[in-house]
DNA sequence: GCATATTAGTTATGTCTTATAACAATTATC
DNA sequence: GATAATTGTTATAAGACATAACTAATATGC
């Protein structure tokens, strides 16, 4: 009897701190809270330049890639065809992409980023700059380095 | 006149390699893609015993968290209460969890995994152990430390 | 002790992101 | 030259995640 009352105390007693060792011992578990917070913090950062995640990303590889073509943004941001459309559609409707008519190949449209286009993306990469000088503040170099090589290492396991 | 044909050319050329250094430079987008992977090969990993990220997270902290409150799963797992009651709808459909009044505050569920549940979780846990040998395979611990190291640091960051 | 506020769980609903199917126009392949 | 494959598009669906409002129960302030 006094057993079972123990029992039913310690299991049911509101806790303040909950053990997610269980959790904490898988390294998806970081990563996944981590991204989090740092996405919601780069989104929160980015809107007042009316720039989403998915919107910046595709105007720095345009920005960098004068010309590119739709298909091949939307393979290298792992972002499917149509939903690349309505990204596009997005960025030109602002006035910060072209899409203009391949000649050799007239299924294409190639991207160019416009005057402002290109501003808007400097502002945004300052942006940016400054929340992750935020985000990872005090990490040495070494640690940093350390972070990319091993989330490459991921991105490359899976693709084979 | 061959001046715009080179640019027109250059820059409507197909590429097969599409320069992202700006995008690389920032470790939030490192961590989009490798998580983006991560995520689902633990989905497809996870999905012939029927559990998805979230139902297996859940699950893991009510093993070893016998008695917590829904609002306390919720809490920390960053999950909103509505959508806790559909994660916990089908764990508890599965046999897996129980939902039992708290006589001590009778607006509370206690949660308890089962026996089958506990069974299942050990099963995850093993196939998640796995999971993640093969994406981290290759890497000194050393290295595995400074990465958990680092994203507690961002969850830390944006909690002030 | 009682009115008011707060909390837990729930339902219904909305939004935002990502995925799929099907189509026209164009180009590649055999 | 017939067939297949590719590009961009539309429409639509599936998913995860967020918000509002409600009931039942408890806590708080006077």
């Amino acid at each position: 009897m006094s057993r079972n009352k123990a029992a039913v105390d310690e299991g049911t007693a509101a806790r303040s701190i909950v053990n997610d060792d269980g959790l904490r011992q898988f390294l998806g578990y970081h990563m996944k809270r981590a991204y989090s917070v740092l996405k919601s913090d780069l989104t929160k950062s980015l809107e007042p330049l009316g720039l989403r995640i998915t919107t910046y990303s595709s105007l720095i590889l345009i920005v960098d890639n004068p010309g590119i073509r739709q298909s091949e943004l939307a393979r290298n941001l792992d972002i499917e065809r149509p939903n690349m459309v309505v990204i596009l559609d997005e960025l030109e409707q602002r006035g910060w992409v072209n899409r203009e008519r391949v000649e050799s190949d007239r299924r294409s449209y190639a991207l160019f980023a416009t005057l402002s286009g290109r501003q808007v993306c400097e502002k945004a990469i300052t942006i940016d700059r400054a929340h992750e000088a935020r985000l990872f503040q005090g990490l040495k170099d070494a640690q940093i380095k350390t972070l990319i090589a091993v989330l490459n290492n991921v991105e490359r396991q899976v693709g084979e």
